[in-house]
RNA sequence: GGCGGGGUAGCUCAGUUGGUGAGAGCGCAGGAUUCAUAACCCUGAGGUCGGCGGUUCAAAUCCGCCCCCCGCUACCA
């Protein structure tokens, strides 16, 4: 048994999450969490809201709140939404818990005993009426390249230059629109990344496992040579600058940059998690307290993947303390709506609570991972996601399910027949199960999400496959033994694919279970032994006859939803 | 602009240490079947592998140039 701990990139707080973000991140990682735990490993899964920014501020500001208020509002909304979801987190904890301040702070000391911090002074946009320091993409102006009047102060929308916002003509706070804009000086803390370079680029040259993606961006930034960073920021809402309540000297009003402080809730929410349920989180981070034989997982989208190949590295590997660092590194690219971006700004796409209001977890969960955007972008579609629900879910699986049992209430009853013994139909159904399935589990152990879901689908299609082979409708006319066999068998397929299937749809999984009346969390275990798991039940077994798994997805409703979600 | 990822059948995607007639699912056409959610199963049609040029006996795969989409570019997160 290993220990395996998984975490997700942090859901920033700034409303509900859309299926992009879902399936970026949270999705696949839970699907990796069930899919190992299944095997008997022990798993911790933790994520949490990353609380902190700019944008948080003023997204409460702009819902009347106090962000303290916001922000408490905002993590239960997205906690009720991953458990809606079925998101397994051990743990959804919030980056403004006082275990991060205290870690986050630690590191910051810990990094200025080694020499790898040190205060300088810049000179940031400051607006007088929203009294606050803008970072540079609320600083709006003329481009002084194109003389186009809404350029960002990092990069104007017309003409794609990179902007240094002092030389906006005509600067404005994209905040208020206030014309009444300064320089002023502020001292941050830097942290010299450029004095880590190397331990960074021999960490990263050890990582062997990590995918393309992941691994060209972290070899890009270092390419580049890392350069020195400010984690502080003039902001109320966020980590003091203080170490064990003092304040740092010139640093009252500040507070650490939420790109320092969010990784590190990684640990935070993990001690959270300790804190209430009586566990330790040292040894799943402390390589000298048991965390050795920790296999660490994160699972992002692309944007976030220089933060976790260079920047969170510099701050543990700097703190030459005994942190567990990540081994494998998922990362996925984008889901698109209909093409173009899904936004929560702008409130475009379907949301996690949205989705629910429309169809249960499982039909959005198989559709997402099925089509992961793995290799590339991958476009969200209305259509392509009802033709793939039913195709895959209510006719392949769902009608599996549906057709055997029905047939065997019709001419066995309601138990499972004890009749005939399996015969060489059966014999070639698990040795096709049984590669199909080693392969399915190779594919998830590494992580290719579509890979192993056309494996999986190809299992069900199997069971199909079989039924019309074996055909106990026409069987039982002159041999009822082996009718009775083959019904035998395709009602223990049900339970395997159950197993099977239950990373990616833990709720149809569970009603497949209850069918006959299992406990999911232990007919949910790892079937290692296709042959043996086909022979569970030997006959007299009482079932249910169940409802339909999956409902159909009508091309009025596709309609329907188009409308209301506004697609393209 | 720089760096990185991607461009393969109508759609969504596999396939690149160069080499058995370029694959899967959906969609489409035909067949078989009737246990089942007009479902399942079988067969078939369909592609100048973004463009041009080069290396090679041989290129989707290697090299060069170009076009298009996406990400990052360190003060959004």
């Amino acid at each position: 048994m290993a220990r395996i701990l998984i975490t997700s990139a942090l859901p920033y707080i700034n409303g509900i999450k859309h299926l992009g973000n879902l399936v970026g991140s949270m999705l696949p990682a839970d699907v990796y969490a069930r899919f190992q735990r299944q095997r008997g490993h022990e798993v911790l899964y933790i994520c949490a809201t990353d609380e902190h920014g700019t944008p948080a501020e003023l997204a409460a500001r702009a819902a009347g709140q106090t962000v303290r208020e916001y922000c408490r509002e905002q993590h239960d909304i997205q906690k009720q939404a991953g458990e809606a979801f079925g998101l397994s987190f051990d743990h959804f904890g919030r980056s403004s818990n006082a275990p991060n301040h205290r870690l986050t702070q630690h590191f910051a000391k810990a990094l200025e005993n080694k020499g790898l911090i040190e205060e300088r002074t810049d000179r940031q946009v400051y607006s007088v009426d929203d009294m606050r320091f803008l970072p540079d993409r609320y600083v709006e102006g003329t481009c002084p390249h194109c003389d186009y009047e809404k350029a960002r102060g990092d990069q104007c929308d017309n003409c794609g230059r990179l902007l240094d916002p002092v030389d906006l003509k005509n600067p404005y706070s994209a905040i208020s629109g206030s014309h009444k804009v300064e320089l002023r000086e502020t001292k941050h803390l830097y942290l010299l990344q450029s004095k880590l370079q190397d331990r960074i680029a021999a960490w990263v040259e050890e990582k062997s496992g990590w995918p393309l993606l992941t691994k060209s961006i972290a070899q890009k930034w270092l390419k580049e040579g890392l350069r020195d960073r400010s984690i502080t920021r003039d902001l109320q809402w966020g980590v003091p600058v203080a170490y064990e309540g003092e304040a740092r000297p010139g640093f009252e009003n500040k507070v650490f940059y939420v790109w320092f402080d969010a990784p590190i809730e990684y640990i935070g929410a993990t001690e959270e998690w300790a804190l209430s349920n009586g566990q330790d989180w040292e040894s799943w981070w402390r390589t000298d307290k048991g965390a050795d034989d920790v296999k660490y997982v994160q699972v992002m989208g692309k944007d976030n993947v220089a933060f976790h190949t260079v920047s969170f590295p510099c701050t543990i590997l700097g703190s030459e303390e005994p942190w567990k660092t990540v081994d494998a590194l998922k990362s996925l690219n984008w889901l698109t709506w209909y093409g173009g971006k899904f936004s929560t700004s702008e409130q475009r796409g379907i949301f996690m609570d949205q989705a629910l209001e429309i169809l249960p977890a499982d039909y959005w969960r198989w559709h997402l991972m099925a089509n992961a955007p793995e290799s590339d972008d991958a476009s969200f579609t209305l259509e392509h996601f009802a033709s793939v629900v039913n195709k895959d879910l209510a006719d392949v699986l769902g009608n599996f399910v549906n057709r055997i049992t029905r047939f065997c209430k019709a001419r066995f009853g309601e138990e499972v027949p004890a009749e005939g013994a399996y015969g060489e139909a059966e014999k070639a159904l698990i040795a096709e199960l049984e590669t199909r399935a080693a392969a399915y589990a190779g594919y998830l152990e590494e992580m290719e999400f579509r890979k192993a879901f056309t494996e999986l689908r190809a299992i069900w299609v199997a069971g199909n496959e079989y039924l019309q082979v074996a055909a106990p409708w026409t069987a039982i006319k002159e041999d009822r033994e082996r009718a009775a066999a083959s019904v035998r068998c395709a009602l223990n397929l049900i339970v395997v694919f159950a197993a099977l299937s239950r990373p990616v749809i833990p709720f149809t999984a569970d009603k497949m279970f209850a069918i006959f009346d299992l406990d999911p969390e232990t007919a949910a275990r790892w079937p290692d032994d296709v042959g043996a798991a086909l022979s569970r039940f030997k006959g007299g077994e009482a079932f249910a006859l169940p409802e339909v798994l999956f409902a159909k997805i009508e091309d009025e409703q596709v309609e329907e939803w188009r409308q209301r979600f506004k697609a393209q």
